[in-house]
RNA sequence: GCCCGAGUGGCGGAAUGGUAGACGCAGGGGAUUCAAAAUCCCCCGGUAGCAAUACCGUGUGGGUUCGAGUCCCACCUCGGGCACCA
């Protein structure tokens, strides 16, 4: 009898499925369409184990779908724009096109073995000319749909390299590569109108019925829709009024100071004749972009000598501060600061010695604010010193609602409904992104580029010796005639955000070869996508902004109207995740070692090479700049591709977290090996033994529990239960030809996991065609009823004993049955029960 | 700081409000073997007990319920996101 050898199976069916065309998508109208997407891989050059277990799911699910007679789309390619590219030109000396079509090629190289039921004929990178001048044709038509405009907006500026950084590339304030304290600096830049759609991005999540709870939650906070106030404080000196928002406009009483940006023009206006708070403002606008940076920095302020109104009372003035903490970018960059019920205000307060005034206390301990602000839920009721609108006792909701009428009424202020959402600044100056197809005319001014001359090819002579965008220092690319007027002009040197590429991959996927955008027959038949897959760190971004293409793309012409909604279900996978070792060089910068380049010995972990310890950071997620990322090919190697993709299923719930640790791989090896003999065993098995329903039972319990796991994403019970039919299976007593039925259907039920075992024994057992082809089997759901159930008996909620009964046994008699248990009588010790309760089918509870 | 999750044996984990620990890994014992590998069988949350069994046990503390890993409240720890990492 030959062995379980993964080295010669796969190979052979993978051949037989290339051979047959078996994954290549084609449109039947025949058949239901499913189209399985997995989010794309950025080509880093090697596949990790979080690929392996996001590419395995979409591929159960594909394969699966396929032998349920859907005629299944399950395409593949290449998030490649993006800065690692430019990172390693950097770094080697080479170009970041060379090395992204060199990664690709190698990733696809480890892909390949995998199994995977790709149709690669679809296969592109958004580096591909091919792709991203269709992406330019979309913005040219945003343009003309006026989704697109340019608006100034900040960046991380590294004042030393002169150029812009990603957040990531700023750490703890400092620019990485120069170490010099990062700047906020205003661009020009080109921004999508997503925040126009901010509304009907909200309510649609409502009907995104198969999406994650909690990303659509995510999603309806992120794009925070707030009801509140707006209004005008008038100023002292007669000057411009100061309009300010707020969402707890009940709170008015409390104002003890008026708070605006540092980029507020009331601030720039002061700043230009006062070198004080000139530099003041500048100190504001140190240190990163990012929310996050501008929520934990310390609050800071200026008193800007200015005194607003309060519009209440006349003859009550506000001091007018500038603060580090208000944003321009949210509603009109200045606030009215109640220090009693908001800890942010109140610390600040306190810091700078301004007034604190309760507006409101607690019904049952009314207390003075301290140093603790006072903030209830809004639905709680408390009660009001002295409120405005005649309340006494109410809740925040009811005062707020209140507040407004009576602004509204006596015409100082009114009701505004302002979202967290912002625009989508798409703009990146940066050489290894899409283009932006405009250019910049003397006399037209800014102009888009003319279809005809797309796609705006990237420039390959550029070097990257120097920090800055080699676009704007390319000596010719720039030059242009205008696509207007047809004088000399120049091109826009910004590219677009990666985030641009793929917010619509998925679209190009169903006509990759088409010299428009998209296809309508193609969009018509194959979209939307029935199953999305990806990580849950794609929750907000990535998602929000293909909703929002999905609809701007609508718009355009370039997708049906089903398709505003592109993706129908989406499972977001948990991450894969390794401990980070760390160690810093000798400017305080951190530096990564890779999992295989430290050991752990004397209580700690070192570096092998030098023998410096390192910092251990537990657990985060795998990511190429932390060094922290595991290779999956070693297990390829040793032990094949379906005891990698069987370990990677059974080895998590596919939505949580996983530490990756690779010991089971070995027990999952074992298995595959164990069902192969059985089936070597049966395929030349004698017919001995008995008929037995048992193992048929068994047998439909299974294809039920595997069908449940896989269709509810718990590839990991599936495959529990494949474990426990196998068992069945090597213990049953039943005939060869029962045990061959059920080993045939044994393949069938693991073809999804492991596809290349799943044809071997398929075709032992004298299966007909390719087991990716045949149709799944039927549950017969008459073999799934039990005419007998187990009982466990309870007291007081304490399992005593079990009773084994009819299923349909009537409730006295199991009440009778249970009390006379040897297990209840004990606990009971001579007690009567006060209450039985009977759930039938279930359990029994006596409760003593 | 703000938003969203997760926490169950030595480990990965299972469990429509109804027998906590299915299934697997690791470990222990045994069979087979000249020996080993491979394979097969048994045991495997903690404490006490020869055992039957009893008590404890799902991050912590409360609560709802006949009954809570599951629902509610508060907290702790870890992870993700925070708009230029992808």
């Amino acid at each position: 009898m030959s062995r379980y050898d993964a080295s010669t199976i796969e190979p052979k069916w993978q051949k037989a499925w290339e051979d047959a065309e078996v994954f290549t998508a084609t449109r039947d109208p025949a058949k239901p369409k499913f189209y399985v997407l997995e989010m794309f891989p950025y080509p880093s050059g090697r596949i990790h184990i979080g690929h392996v277990r996001n590419y395995t799911m979409g591929d159960v699910v594909a394969r699966y779908k396929k032998t349920q007679g859907f005629s299944v789309l399950h395409p593949m390619g290449w998030d490649a724009f993006g800065m690692p590219a430019e990172n390693a030109a950097m770094a080697t000396g080479g170009h970041p096109k060379t090395w992204t079509y060199a990664n690709i090629e190698e990733m696809k190289a480890q892909m390949k073995p995998m199994g995977w039921s790709l149709d690669w004929t679809r296969e592109f990178a958004t580096c591909d000319p091919e792709y991203y001048g269709q992406q330019q044709a979309l913005f040219i038509d945003f343009l003309a749909h006026d989704l697109v405009y340019r608006k100034n907006a900040v960046v991380n500026w590294d004042p030393v390299d002169m150029t812009v950084l990603a957040n990531e590339q700023v750490i703890d304030g400092k620019g990485w590569r120069s170490g010099a304290e990062v700047e906020r600096r205003e661009l020009t830049q080109w921004f999508f109108k997503i925040s126009d759609f901010s509304e009907e991005l909200l309510d649609a999540l409502d009907d995104l019925k198969d999406w994650p709870e909690k990303v659509r939650l995510m999603q309806a906070n992120w794009i925070g829709k707030s009801q509140g106030l707006r209004f005008a404080f008038e100023r002292t000196d007669g000057g411009e009024p100061i309009e300010v928002y707020t969402t707890r406009p009940d709170t008015l009483m409390g104002a003890s100071f008026v708070g605006i940006s540092a980029d507020h023009p009331l601030a720039r206006e002061l700043a230009a004749n006062n070198p004080e708070i000139a530099a003041f403002c500048e100190e504001c606008r140190k240190g990163g972009t990012t929310e996050e940076e501008i929520e934990t920095a310390e609050k800071k302020g200026m008193d800007t000598g200015l005194t607003v109104t309060h519009p209440l009372d006349p003859n009550w003035e506000l001091p007018v501060w500038i603060a580090n903490f208000i944003l321009m970018d949210y509603g009109t960059g200045a606030i009215f600061a109640c220090p009693a019920h908001d800890q942010r205000d109140l610390d600040f307060s306190r810091k700078y010695g301004l007034p604190v005034r309760d507006t409101f206390f607690s019904l049952n301990d009314p207390q003075p604010v301290e140093n603790e602000a006072f903030v209830p839920p809004k639905s709680e009721k408390v009660k009001w010193v002295d409120h405005f609108a005649g309340l006494d006792e109410a809740t925040g909701e009811e005062a707020i609602e209140a507040t407004i009428r009576f602004a509204e009424d006596h015409g100082w202020g009114k009701g505004h409904t302002q979202y967290r959402l912002r625009d989508w600044g798409l703009s990146r100056q940066r050489y290894w992104g899409c283009p932006i197809p405009v250019v910049h005319c003397d006399a037209c001014g800014v102009v888009p580029e003319k279809k005809e001359n797309l796609p705006i090819e990237l420039p390959e002579d550029v070097s990257f010796d120097t920090p800055g965008n080699p676009l704007d220092r390319h000596p010719t690319w720039r030059d242009c005639a205008c696509p207007s007027c047809g004088k000399p002009a120049q091109r826009e040197t910004d590219t677009m955000d990666t985030f641009v590429d793929s917010s619509w991959y998925f679209a190009r996927f169903t006509a990759p070869r088409a010299t428009t955008p998209t296809v309508a027959e193609d969009a018509e038949y194959w979209m939307n996508v029935d199953q999305y897959i990806g990580g849950i760190e794609h929750a907000i971004l990535h998602l929000l902004y293909s909703r929002f293409f999905a609809r701007a793309m609508h718009i355009t012409g370039h997708l049906p109207e089903k398709s505003k909604e592109p993706f129908n279900a989406l499972f977001t996978q948990g991450m894969v995740t390794h401990a980070i070792y760390k160690t810093t060089d000798k400017d305080g910068r951190p530096v990564y070692h890779y999992p295989e380049a430290v050991e752990e010995r004397d209580g700690g972990t070192f570096v092998k090479e030098t023998g410096e310890q390192v910092e251990v950071i537990p657990s985060a997620k795998m990511s190429k700049s932390k060094n922290n990322v595991v290779d999956p090919l070693a297990i390829i190697a040793e032990y094949g591709a379906d005891t990698a993709r069987w370990f990677v299923m059974s080895d998590s719930p596919p939505e949580r977290d996983v530490e990756w640790t690779a010991s089971g791989a070995e027990g999952a090896s074992k298995h595959l090996a164990r069902v192969y003999r059985l089936a070597a065993e049966i395929a030349e098995g004698a017919d001995t033994g008995s008929d037995d329903e048992t193992l048929l039972r068994e047998m439909h319990k299974t294809i039920k529990a595997v069908e449940d796991g896989i269709e509810g994403f718990a590839f990991n019970t599936s495959i529990a239960k494949l474990y426990a039919f196998t068992n069945v299976i090597a213990k049953t007593k039943a005939t060869n030809d029962t045990r061959k039925t059920a080993m045939r259907v044994m393949a069938q039920l693991m073809s999804p996991m492991t596809p290349h075992l799943a044809e071997e024994v398929w075709s032992m057992l004298g299966g007909e065609g390719l087991v990716a082809e045949a149709d799944w089997p039927k549950v017969n759901e008459s073999l799934l009823v039990e005419d007998t159930v187990t009982l466990p008996i309870q007291v007081n909620g304490k399992r005593r004993d079990e009773i084994s009964v009819p299923k349909d046994m009537d409730k006295a008699e199991i009440e009778k049955l249970a009390l006379a248990t040897d297990g209840v009588q004990r606990a009971l010790d001579g007690a009567t029960p006060k209450k039985v309760i009977v759930v039938p089918g279930r359990i029994v509870n006596v409760v003593a």
